[in-house]
DNA sequence: TTTGCTTTAGAACATTCGCTCTAGAACATA
DNA sequence: TATGTTCTAGAGCGAATGTTCTAAAGCAAA
């Protein structure tokens, strides 16, 4: 194998850093390629087109913090810790990778479904599946049943809560955990009271 | 004055339709230029450039969406109970304007102030100004100071929780509200103990 | 009717953008 | 050394996109 000069790490590092710094409608093949120091043709000899390398970007930052919350160890006899945790985990990750989660806000995946993405619209349309169950699994240990609505409200508490959190964190740059302690007690909010302990 | 055939509303309509169902980066000229049966001279001829023309939908949306949390009554007196009150005029407001507030979800400020704009570009710098001086003296009222970190907190339970519990109903097709009871419990969780009733 | 202004209408233009193509460099293996 | 493969490198192409331009239609006022 010859060298590879360019990791394909970087340019999605690069690619990210623009998304994040010039919105979506600036993430051109060129701006990418200058931020990385990688000529398109590099970036081309990867990706078969622009759409598959926004996706992989999304993908990878996707992944990673879905990895962190399923790390978390989840008893379905206390669901209710369980879910305090597993929003922690989300929160915290979500200050420990900051550009992952800047991507993740100003990169949604309607956004990415609307391209031409080949084979990868697969990988995006399930990535979720995982984390799905966890959720559905946790709503039927809270309510008894995982229907749609269930499903959303443990969504909502364990994964757009987190994100709200520390959304604002980070666009003013701080970077410590400014508001974590309140974070349990705003899940426990939001699940409600009629959730089994 | 002579005939004029289309509304400049109307226009602002199908343009955020347009972000809505293809993207930030589906959203070019002749794509709205179609959606709304208005030839591109038209709209050139009341918007300098698509930049306006899409910072123009996100300030009608964000407008919208302010007036309605700006006209509830406030009493500095009772912080907590006021609170509560923005928050679920926040999220009403969002289940009532269900396009608005897709908009605003995908199209972010970042991506409107990376583009070329021109005396615009200062109305979207001082749009917020109404509410955040708002958000300052309920932070005022609920812990004796205003700084960078209680505003945020105030916001964060204002305006991203009423969002983001409006969030996954909307995508979802869902227009009923689902978890409103849920959200003062939660604004007062994230305000916290400390907050002054 | 005539004049003048606003708006419609879309063809045409210039630029940007995504992508391809070809040449060569770097390295593994024979 | 010779050969084959992978990757770099960026000039260049065709299509898409933002914008302009000109002509004419509609309406108000003179």
């Amino acid at each position: 194998m010859p060298r590879q000069v360019f990791s394909t790490d970087a340019i999605l590092d690069s690619a990210r850093e623009v998304v994040v710094t010039r919105g979506v409608r600036g993430a051109t093949v060129e701006a990418i390629s200058r931020a990385a120091g990688v000529p398109v043709g590099s970036i081309y000899h990867r990706f078969n087109s622009l759409a598959e390398l926004l996706a992989h970007t999304w993908l990878r930052a996707a992944r990673r913090s879905q990895e962190r919350a399923l790390a978390v160890p989840v008893s379905l006899e206390q669901p209710l810790a369980s879910a305090e945790a597993v929003a922690l985990a989300m929160y915290d990750h979500c200050l420990e990778d900051p550009d992952d989660t800047l991507l993740l806000d100003s990169l949604g995946r309607a956004e990415l479904l609307a391209m031409e993405l080949g084979e990868l619209r697969a990988e995006l349309e399930t990535v979720n599946e995982r984390v799905e169950t966890l959720m559905a699994s946790l709503a039927r240990a809270l309510y008894g049943r995982a229907d749609r609505r269930t499903r959303d409200l443990v969504l909502l508490a364990l994964v757009d809560m987190p994100h709200g959190f520390a959304h604002r964190q980070l666009l003013s740059g701080a970077r410590t955990p400014a508001r974590r302690e309140r974070l349990p007690v705003a899940v426990r909010a939001v699940l409600g009271e009629g959730a089994k302990g």
